[in-house]
RNA sequence: GCGACUGUAGUCUAGUGGUUAGGACCGGGGCUUCCCAAGCCUCUAACCCGGGUUCGAAUCCCGGCAGUCGCACCA
């Protein structure tokens, strides 16, 4: 198939629609129509279903702008804000703070004018080719604004939904009563001025994200459901390029993937995954080289699927290790730890100084509580020819040993402090929505239908009468109004042949029709009657009573057999 | 961002300087039709945007926007 027939079905039938079209467009985004975003709305609701009934994790929603001190702290202000410079003659880029290396003291703290001006001043020449050097282009991908009147603070759109988490830790460690591990799902919009949309709505400027951040003990990365699923299998395309299909158990202990958590993710994305409606034999998980992974990851699987487009990433599962609570912790002084209690506490002799007030007081007066603090804090290894160095404000004091004496002190410890380990299974809901649909997609002839899986479809039933006529469609409003009462996604037509009806569902994805004919009103009135239900993908048919409609159609949702109906 | 190609109803497309801008599908209305895009009648609906050349531009030129492909980018 071309990716060009499904964007025109999507279009056709309201699934996306470039945005701003009647306005020239936007590259990198686009609206989700009607169906597109009941299917969406349908991707949310699995991923949930998996994370947060299946695993027990909790939701948050945070902001889409964030402040700057956010991103300084992530990393990404210093990734994304890379001043570039291409060259005119063989158009290689480089980063322009590289190039007047040695030049300048510190060649991060320029701008583009004065980076192109010591450029230009000394020189400066493509380093490939000898080429001239173009303009100094400031590469920022990531959408800036300001927040509140004036420009004082700035914000960025987030490029991830993750920071949200990682800055509310805090809370959410609290809410968890301070246990580990801690799942913690968000979804929403993220942003990246990228510079070259392509591909429909495999890379968008705007898009969507589902992610989970698991917060974990860093020395235990083990996972109890782990040996549940330890014989499964996964089909992996580890660093060294070979593909292998491998169980979990082995996975793990071949040290291909580093450990039992990240495996368990991996193996949940599948399942997750094939729930949705991704074709099992066209995905794949591979890992990250080593020069491609992100600057905080320890290990990353990508799970990726086979597109018209070639092999597309969709979900990414990295092991962040403490980058970003660490990172946090640092920017912003607090404490982003969790606090790790022994089985039993132990007994910690430690080395340590102890003042002898009865000399400081005398000698500093007043201030000598201070001192014998700024003492205390210190330990005998500070000691050096039996003098120490304390610093009072900002004054270097000298305190002979006459005024301290080194101790053993016995503590009683009951834990430890330990940053967290983040596992970070990050989906992007947009590719997947649009594998479900590539996935989905059969064509034979001029006919064509999305075999969805009936979860996925954006509506359930269509509902017809045989006949526009004769009572039929007052009987198959009813039905219509039924079903919608019950809560299913339904849609009333009866426009055009019976056969233009079913097709026209097909299109769409719908699982089954329900029609109502002339054998239904001889049944009798109220929910007497029996309507045909017609599946979808075999396009056969079973009589169904309708008082028992929307318990049978229920029954289908959840998987039951149709042949058995 | 660079290069090549492209942009006509909702969709696919014909039209290479003067056309009432043609067709097909879809969609709306009607007739017909007792289960898989049948048929008939009928209707709606388009030259990406802005400049220029020309008596006259969908058509030629320039710029923008958007798309496809290649290069680069993709934390």
């Amino acid at each position: 198939m071309n990716a060009g027939e499904l964007l025109s079905l999507c279009k056709r039938r309201g699934f996306v629609w470039p945005s701003f079209e009647i306005y020239g467009g936007v590259a990198g985004m686009y609206d989700f129509g009607p169906l597109g975003s009941a299917l969406k709305d349908n991707i949310v609701a699995v991923w949930r279903d998996a994370y947060k009934r299946g695993e027990g994790f909790v939701e948050i929603d945070s902001p889409t702008v964030n402040p700057e001190a956010v991103f300084k702290a992530s990393g990404h202000l210093d990734e994304f804000s890379d001043y570039v410079v291409q060259c005119r003659g063989c158009r290689e880029p480089f980063r322009a703070d590289h190039l007047v290396d040695g030049l300048h003291p510190n060649p991060d703290t320029l701008d583009a004018e004065a980076l192109k001006g010591l450029m230009v001043e000394n020189g400066i020449v493509c380093p490939d080719c000898q080429g001239e050097l173009g303009e100094v282009e400031d590469f920022n991908l990531m959408f800036k604004t300001s927040i509140g009147p004036g420009s004082n603070r700035a914000g960025y759109l987030r490029p991830e939904t993750a920071q949200g988490i990682f800055v509310n830790f805090p809370h959410l460690y609290r809410y968890n009563r301070e246990k580990l591990p801690l799942g913690v799902i968000q979804h929403g919009r993220g942003y990246r001025n990228e510079i070259s949309p392509r591909q429909g709505i495999i890379r968008l400027r705007e898009f969507n994200m589902m992610e989970v951040e698991l917060f974990v003990d860093p020395e235990d990365k083990s996972w109890p459901r782990f040996a549940a699923v330890a014989d499964e299998t996964l089909r992996l395309v580890p660093e060294d390029g070979s593909e292998r299909e491998l169980r979990l158990s082995q996975a793990v202990e071949e040290g291909v993937i580093a450990n039992d958590v990240l495996a368990y993710f991996i193996w949940l994305t599948k399942g997750l995954l094939e729930r949705m409606g991704v074709d099992g034999a066209r995905l794949r998980f591979r890992q990250h080289l080593k020069d491609e992974m992100a600057h905080y990851a320890m290990d990353c699987w990508d799970a990726e699927v086979l597109l018209s487009y070639g092999w597309t990433e969709v979900v990414g599962i990295a092991d962040r290790g403490c980058w970003d609570l660490s990172q946090h912790a640092a920017w912003s002084n607090e404490e982003m730890v969790h606090f790790k209690r022994f089985d039993e506490p132990r007994e910690v002799e430690r080395a340590a100084l102890k003042a002898n007030y009865r000399g400081l007081g005398p000698m500093f007066k007043g201030e000598a509580k201070e001192v014998a603090r700024l003492i205390e804090q210190r330990s005998p290894d500070d000691v050096s020819d039996g003098v120490l160095t304390v610093e009072k404000d900002g004054v270097q004091l000298e305190v002979p040993d006459s005024l301290f004496e080194a101790v053993t002190v016995k503590e009683k410890v009951t834990g430890e402090r330990v940053v967290p380990h983040v596992i970070e299974p990050s989906h992007g809901l947009d590719r997947i929505f649009y594998t479900v649909l590539e996935h989905a997609y059969r064509r034979e002839e001029d006919y064509t239908v999305l075999a969805l899986r009936p979860e996925m479809a954006p509506i359930k039933a269509g509902v017809f009468p045989l006949m526009a006529r004769d009572g039929l469609d007052e009987k198959a409003q009813e039905v219509f109004a039924m079903l919608t009462e019950e809560g299913m996604e339904a849609f009333y037509d009866d426009s055009g042949s019976i056969g233009k009806r079913y097709a026209r569902m097909d299109e769409v994805g719908t699982p089954w029709c329900v029609t109502v004919d002339y054998e239904t009103l001889e049944e009798g009135r109220g929910l007497k009657g029996t309507v045909t239900v017609r599946d979808r993908d075999s396009s056969e048919q079973r009589r169904v009573a309708i008082s028992e409609l929307a318990a049978t159609l229920k029954s289908l949702l959840k998987g039951a057999d149709f042949a058995k109906i």
